[in-house]
RNA sequence: GGGCUCGUAGCUCAGUUGGUAUGAGCGCGGCAUUCGCAAUGCCGAGGCCGCGGGUUCAAAUCCCGCCGAGUCCA
């Protein structure tokens, strides 16, 4: 059953027993009833006699602009100063929130709900939550209906979704607590009366749980849904968890919306941008028009609509206007919201270190920001995009302090941005013009394709997108999935216990199990392979370890040879000392690097990924474009200095939580890291990381650092490798050899190499365009020396004759001797032939390239061949 | 993560079914014209056809790999 189903046929059974599963109790002392919906049959509760349930659908749109139930007032900042001070009160902690790159998680590069920040983890029970329960203003994209923002005014990629979350077991978790927690929200803190509140009895499936859900209503607009997740999917059924987890999500856009009841939802929740974008535009929008409107926007939703100009129709002709006047009311307030909702997502997404890109999650901001940019562009607006993102910032600094911090490095990604976007821009141009001037008719193939490759839309080129175009070039990109994820083998072992953190490189320990080659013991100060650090390797018992790996939390060192002991020795292990010194010299180098990447460059710098071998690391970073030198020699030389400084580094394992209060998200630069505790690595005064690898205790025990390359792996990550310690001074070295190498070739020295090297690329040249010019004097030498070997027949002249000589220069002298009435072959020693046949001659039936065929392989055209002695 | 397009003169690009790079425009240098400049005309310099393999008598062109740029989809 897929999550439709089972939610479908929970709710079902749900409301059949709904004393059991939802709060009855504090529904009823609250003075609400239980009702029928006459229309779709939902079972709904309100304080007033109602038969229709409330949900949009049934009650025909909402009906609260201009006219709210809310008593209080509150704009957007508004909203979560009341709410977060009424949930701290009930006992909620308040927590920051979480970054919207979403780098605790490999299967979403965006957090897309609240409860995204506590998955997997937390909601599996295998971690702490922060706080609980908690309430968390956390800042989610979207960008499944990009088209629609602006247009519906109700749409938007980014909005900030109030977070209401518990984890309790099931005999602490209480629905009716928390239903009475947000019903007092909405009673008291947005001061909504009761009869204009109406909850839904309904369900939730996802992920291999499912529970029962109450979504809550007021005047037609659903104001949010807390989710109970409460059982778990098993093939006999609803297996209750014993983690229950409350997942309560409403967007603070909309409370501001309802409680103000203004009809343009933007200017509630970024008025001062949309103040800006109004005085930089000119455009006011007529709220009268727009009250009227906005019952109507909502049909211009692009995903359901098959022909918008219809719509458009449709809807000038119930506002009794045509279409051209209705468009030139809406579509620059479309463009407007769209600038003024597109700089907050982007403002959001590059202040957590999210960069625009080709690939991954940054072509989603890439593909905002161009739209964005584009709406100035065709409506020619002077607006400056970075200070629309600054204003965001300034209006959301009460509520997200974090976000003023970045905004120079926002502003100089943005630019850069722009400018690439100029530049696809300049050369669709030009692809587009080349295309009109050849004049010849575009296929519909043609035309996907240029969109597809270029990203020229058939409207760029003045043509009408043919019907499904998008359809068409959707079919273009689906192909089958790949399949394959390798299966872990699962050992059934106790915990290994680790020494290597200990310093500690020879040890004795207990072998529980022996299976192929590979041996567990009890404890081991053997590294596994993890966190991009490779394996250590050495030997148990004199038998060598060639790696070692780690499944779950048992170590596996994999042996070599023959193994000379059995299950339930005691085995004396020996690590590689010096492949281990320079694992750890790199591992900690790459943190160095990281941390002085950042200071350098921008807060925009994370690690992308990383290895680190024996002979050198290698760090992949977020960065918007290649580092130029000097940065990279600021780079290399910074984190020199680090080392010289002997900064002391400090390790350790703490809560979760606690290491996330104290360092925030700049921990997880190694991606998602699992367990209660973290394993804290702190290069005192640069870098922090949550960390599992070995270090070094000071950095002056490292090394030298040298960075070797620097290259782009895709867009927005750059990759930079390094070597420390020894294997620095290797590279080093290397270099000089080189380098010697190379002045013992020209034969001078090393400080001379330079100019020597330009000197002799420039004669080599010239010497070249020398020997041209003397082979053609040659041919043209030759050519005079053949003049008189003619045979004539039929008044054309024959001539073939061995010239021992390059084809290149035959050519030449083919080309020489070429006249009207000439036929000429020449051959050389090597068996190769040149054919040229002039005017007259074809005419008269000799073709070169059949001429050439008559002595052995070959071809060409008419007046000229070449080939081979068969 | 996957698909597609593109890498030829300093820049923007042509380059046929594989068969001599007549390459074009702009830019650059020289000369002519002018008191000088602009404009114009003539002449000229400027190419490892991205890199590495393969197929072929022959590769800028076809095939494979790599590097680089761009674009679309998830």
């Amino acid at each position: 059953m897929d999550d439709r189903a089972l939610k479908k046929d929970f709710k079902k059974k749900a409301s059949q027993n709904y004393q059991k599963y939802y709060a009855v109790d504090t529904l009823k002392s609250l003075g609400f009833t239980r009702k029928e919906c006459k229309k779709c049959g939902t079972y709904f509760w309100s304080v007033k006699d109602r038969d229709i349930c409330g949900d949009p659908e049934c009650e025909g749109g909402y009906s609260f602009i201009g006219n709210s139930p809310a008593k209080k007032k509150l704009d957007f900042i508004q909203v979560w100063k009341e709410m977060s001070s009424l949930f701290e009160k009930k006992g909620y902690s308040i927590i920051k929130r979480y970054p919207v790159v979403a780098r605790w998680r490999d299967d979403t590069d965006f957090v897309q709900a609240s409860i995204y920040d506590f998955q997997p983890h937390v909601v599996k029970g295998v971690q702490e939550p922060p706080a609980n329960p908690l309430l968390v203003p956390q800042f989610c994209v979207r960008f499944n209906d990009i088209d629609n923002v602006g247009v519906t005014l109700r749409h938007y990629t980014g909005f900030v979704m109030i977070g209401q979350h518990a984890f309790f077991p099931p005999k602490e978790f209480s629905q009716d607590r928390f239903l009475s927690d947000i019903y007092d929200w909405l009673k008291t803190g947005l001061g909504i009366p009761s009869e204009e509140l109406i909850f839904h009895e309904d369900a939730w499936a996802g992920g291999g749980n499912f529970g029962p859900c109450m979504e809550f209503f007021s005047r037609g607009l659903e104001l949010g849904n807390q989710v109970y997740i409460e059982y778990e999917t098993t093939p006999s059924g609803g297996k209750e968890l014993d983690l229950k987890v409350l997942d309560m999500g409403a967007g603070q856009e909309r409370f501001s919306w309802f409680s103000l009841a203004n009809p343009i939802g933007y200017e509630t929740v970024f008025p001062t941008v949309c103040d800006h974008l109004y005085r930089r535009t000119g455009i006011t929008p007529d709220k009268s028009f727009l009250k009227d409107f906005i019952p109507y926007s909502g049909m211009l939703n692009m995903d359901e609509v098959e022909d918008i100009e219809k719509v458009w129709d449709n809807i000038a002709k119930k506002l009794s206007t045509d279409k051209e006047n209705l468009k030139q009311q809406v579509l620059p307030l479309q463009a407007i919201y769209s600038i003024g909702d597109h700089s907050r997502s982007l403002l959001f997404a590059l202040s957590d270190g999210a960069l625009p890109s080709n690939v991954g999650g940054g072509y989603n901001l890439r593909v905002i920001l161009r739209r964005a940019l584009s709406f100035i562009e065709e409506f020619s607006w002077d607006i400056e995009l970075q200070k629309v993102i600054e204003e965001h910032a300034k209006y959301l600094m009460p509520q997200y302090p974090e976000l003023k911090e970045n905004i120079s490095d926002i502003c100089e990604i943005i630019s850069y941005e722009m400018e690439k976007f100029e530049n696809t821009k300049e050369k669709s141009l030009r692809i587009v013009e080349r295309l009109n001037e050849k004049g010849e008719k575009l296929s519909e193939d043609k035309l996907i394709e240029l969109y597809d490759s270029h990203g020229i839309t058939p409207e760029v080129m003045g043509i009408k997108s043919p019907k499904d175009f998008y359809k068409r070039v959707t079919e273009r990109h689906e192909k089958k999935e790949s399949v394959g994820s390798e299966k872990e083998i699962h050992y059934d072992m106790p915990d290994t216990e680790r020494l290597y953190y200990d310093g500690i490189t020879e040890f004795s320990a207990k072998v529980l199990d022996i299976s192929d080659n590979i041996a567990i013991l009890d404890k081991t100060a053997f590294y596994p392979e993890s966190g991009g650090q490779e394996g250590d390797r050495g030997s148990l018992n004199d038998c060598p370890v060639s790696y070692t790996q780690v499944s779950g939390n048992v170590i596996l060192h994999i042996m070599e040879g023959k193994i000379n002991f059995k299950k339930g020795d005691t085995v004396k292990g020996q690590v590689d000392k010096d492949r281990r010194l320079n694992l750890t010299r790199h591992h900690t180098a790459t943190h160095i690097i990281n941390g002085v990447s950042r200071q350098i460059l921008g807060n925009h710098i994370w690690q992308a990924g990383a290895e680190k071998t024996e002979e050198k690391a290698r760090l992949d970073i977020t960065h918007y474009k290649l580092i130029d030198n000097e940065d990279l020699f600021k780079i290399e030389k910074i984190s020199n200095e680090i080392v010289l400084k002997n900064l002391p580094i400090e390790k350790g394992f703490f809560p979760r939580a606690e290491a996330e209060k104290k360092y925030g998200f700049r921990l997880y630069q190694g991606g998602a890291v699992p367990g209660k505790k973290l394993r804290v690595v702190n290069v005192k005064g640069l870098d922090v990381e949550a960390c599992g690898g070995t270090h070094a205790d000071f950095t002056g025990q490292i090394g030298p650092i040298k960075i070797i390359k620097q290259s782009k792996i895709q867009d927005g990550v750059v990759r930079l490798e390094f070597c420390a310690g020894l294997k620095a001074l290797d590279a080093i070295q290397e270099e000089s050899i080189l380098l010697r190498d190379l002045s013992d070739v020209f034969k001078v020295e090393k400080d001379k190499l330079l100019d020597t090297g330009k000197r002799f690329f420039n004669e080599w040249k010239n010497r070249g365009k020398e020997i041209e010019r003397l082979k053609a004097e040659i041919s043209c030498l030759k050519k005079e020396g053949l003049e008189c070997n003619y045979i004539e027949s039929d008044g054309i002249l024959f001539m073939e004759e061995n010239v021992d000589t390059s084809p290149d220069e035959m050519r030449k002298i083919a080309k020489e001797l070429s006249g009207d009435n000439k036929v000429i072959v020449l051959t050389n020693n090597e068996g190769n032939i040149v054919v040229s046949c002039g005017k007259l001659a074809i005419e008269s039936g000799h073709k070169a390239c059949n001429v050439v065929k008559k002595y052995g392989k070959g071809g060409g055209r008419d007046d000229f061949a070449q080939g081979v002695k068969g």
